[in-house]
DNA sequence: TTGGTTCTGTCGACTAAGCAACACTGGAGA
DNA sequence: TCTCCAGTGTTGCTTAGTCGACAGAACCAA
């Protein structure tokens, strides 16, 4: 589905990379995305600044890639990311996604509205090109209204989810919200 | 004693050098010396083989100069780098030396003839600057000879030591061998 | 012997990373 | 208000690391 990220590429560029990811993961362990800056992130993974904006344009580029590649990992893991639309499929994404916030929500220190509303942005853009493909053989022409609804749809059951102080069973919840996305798909499956 | 290793270097360096030190250790500890090429190192260190050669002239340096290392911090740990001659320092030497050559023999996979015999030139180096440096407000104007003897002496019970299938208790085994390396350095020391 | 293979050490051309500046921004005080 | 300070992006130049290629050494097998 996406280009194989471990393409032959300069090895030094892999490594400062991976620096800077991982330097950038175990800040954000310790304390909230907007008191991070870039010299610290620079500094722990023994870099020099100006080398991180050969990379990245700033911040929060930085975060959306993480972002995306967590999740996509937690795609990945549940081999969902090729194949298309089944009921069980639906169902293990929205596990995934809950597993996926309610993970982000405990390794993150204080989680902030700004660092909130990043990570939507950036997980929702995700689901979006997920569903999308799985609807690509779909009889209608264009799939973007129904990908949209069961997007919103799928992230705010997963957030809601993810920020309940006592979360119930992950599997009853998601039995229960199931049928309510799936409705949105069904009619543009291919088969 | 020496200068210290850890003085403003371009973080390329240091971060490569480290590539190749772990690298390296890692690969001891699976195979032995000889069976390891350059291009494994670098292989595992993620790294150009032609970078290796701008850090290191072949393999022997390398080990010479990861033995150094380790041996080193044994005796920086016992803090044996910064003192004059005393029956106790010189007891915690070899206590030392004991310790570290068991270790090796444990952590490196079938260590053979050669490994062992570079082992030794590396190690009895060190010894020999480290006892010089023990001598060095002697009365006597050269301490070559008392530094030779004891550097041997010292070695060979160590070695000794570490060989023995089923090792004797250090503390009884130094203590019965003390006296014999220490008759050697006493007349040569200041006080 | 010959040929194949693997490792070695070295080279020159290219590219990424380091460094020390710079001007700029926004916030915190006094 | 003004100044101080810490962080941001950006730049020009230097240096380290990468790449592909090379000839030669060591070894093994046909």
């Amino acid at each position: 589905m996406l280009p194989n990220p471990d393409e032959k590429l300069d090895p030094r560029v892999k490594r400062t990379r991976s620096l800077i990811l991982q330097s950038f993961d175990d800040l954000l362990a310790e304390r909230n995305f907007e008191s991070i800056s870039v010299q610290d992130v620079t500094d722990k993974a023994q870099i020099n600044r100006a080398t991180f904006y050969a990379h990245f344009p700033d911040k929060y580029a930085l975060l959306d890639h993480s972002i995306s590649r967590m999740f996509m990992s937690e795609i990945e893991k549940r081999t969902l990311n090729a194949c298309h639309y089944s009921p069980d499929n639906l169902r293990n994404l929205i596990l995934g996604l809950c597993d996926f916030l309610s993970r982000l929500h405990t390794s993150c220190a204080q989680p902030h509205q700004q660092f909130e509303s990043l990570v939507e942005g950036t997980v929702k853009k995700q689901i979006f090109d997920l569903l999308s493909y799985w609807l690509r053989d779909s009889k209608k022409s264009t799939t973007d209204i129904p990908a949209t609804v069961a997007t919103w749809a799928i992230y705010g059951l997963a957030s809601h989810y993810s920020h309940k102080k006592k979360r119930p069973a992950l599997e009853k919840f998601v039995d229960e919200a199931l049928p309510l996305v799936a409705v949105n798909l069904e009619q543009f499956t291919a088969a």
